[in-house]
DNA sequence: CAGATCAATATTGTCTGTCTATATTGTATG
DNA sequence: CATACAATATAGACAGACAATATTGATCTG
């Protein structure tokens, strides 16, 4: 998966130096090594990759529009640290996206898509029973990948996938993984289940439960309460 | 509104050549003037504009990072034309995200937000009485964002807008207006009641039925039939 | 000594000019 | 007539400089 715009699978690698750049700071940004609130210095940039300030500045821009960093004029660029309320609001609108996927792909799914869904749910089922969250969590997105591929909708699993890329580095934040797993993969059997019975307003819901966000007063809470913060 | 990033209310005007550059560059693609395909010459604008290549280039890659325009190594930037495919999903995506918002909105619109969306929905009532597809387009769009902000999700709330602004120049080529003011009416009604009830639900259904996205094969047939075009 | 005012500084925004790389076009040649 | 190659135009990138502005630090005053 390509960094910066998300896009699935692209021919040949991106060709000019602000792309590469761009892409390079996404990834950084996402892993966590360059962190929230840190400034990114164009002529800095510019030194440390080898080029000059014109791509390392179409770069950044780029990476504005997205949301990962924030750029006001004359203050520089620093990598967004999202409010709590953002953080919550950009939750809720990953969950209300897959649901979205989940309930058209009941209706969508490919024979073959709906078998790729089941080995890797089969396999997910043994890694939770064993306990490996690494491998769990790796094999996660897959299942949710393969969910939004059988939504038939491109560009909804483009946004969903680059919501879901966004608050990334947040989710640890929020989840408590121990023990989960297996409570993980019963919310994943409800969909599948679902989508095997091509229900889509059951998926809808499993989906939404399976986020965390049904009915449940978190994300009312955040929205009542915490008011300040910064963008997001 | 704010024209590129959609933002819904800045204080000041924007600073920089480029901002304002990209917004009415944005201003004039969304309105029509500009035209999906043409081609957008860096020095020419510069020249337009009365500004160096710098602004100009930063001011297309911030659009071709929204979507709006799509830059090739090389090539320019041209006006991006989606697809009928691209565009079938957008519609989609917009019903799933104005749904989600109406859902939300049922659980969570303060009285005074009722309020005011009772009192859009009356003036429509006369509007689509007396036949004026005008003003009742006029108020269609205050009807939607009373709900987009009554969901209390700012951050799905601007995504849903952004949506919708992008798609917006190429919805009257799908929807024919004249006699469908009165049944839009009564979708519109089916939502407020279901808001007014609380049943997120409801509403849900209610907007997706207005969007004319339930059941229908609309969606499916595009995704099976029509695979050429371009990007979107 | 605390607080406010203003100058020094640093960084971004922009300009100009130039050079390079690549896509397109046109021409010549087999 | 088709292909290969050269000419051209435009975008990508670089370099240096200046302007605009936010930040910082020093100075001055009460």
């Amino acid at each position: 998966m390509e960094a910066t715009s998300g896009k699935i699978a692209l021919p040949g690698p991106p060709r000019t130096r602000a792309d590469r750049l761009r892409e390079d700071l996404a990834e950084e940004i996402l892993s966590g090594r360059i962190g929230p609130g840190v400034r990114l210095d164009e002529q800095g940039l510019a030194d440390r990759y080898g080029v000059s300030r014109t791509p390392v500045r179409e770069a950044l821009r780029q990476l504005a529009a997205t949301g990962l960093v924030e750029a006001r004029p004359h203050k520089g660029v620093i990598v967004t640290t999202p409010s709590q309320k953002a953080l919550a609001e950009s939750f809720e609108l990953m969950a209300e996206l897959e649901a979205a996927c989940a309930a058209l792909a009941a209706r969508r799914m490919t024979a073959a898509q709906r078998r790729g869904l089941l080995r890797i749910h089969g396999r997910m089922r043994s890694l939770s029973e064993a306990g490996d969250p690494e491998d769990y969590a790796a094999l996660n997105l897959d299942f949710h990948d393969t969910i939004w591929q059988g939504c038939g909708n491109a560009t909804l699993a483009q946004m969903t996938a680059d919501v879901r890329r966004r608050v990334g580095p947040f989710r640890r934040l929020q989840f408590r993984l121990s023990g989960r797993l297996q409570r993980s993969w019963e919310e994943h059997d409800a969909v599948v289940r679902a989508i095997e019975q091509g229900d889509p307003a059951a998926a809808r819901l499993a989906m939404q439960g399976h986020l965390g966000l049904v009915g449940d007063a978190s994300a009312d809470l955040v929205r009542s309460k915490a008011q300040g913060g910064m963008v997001g």
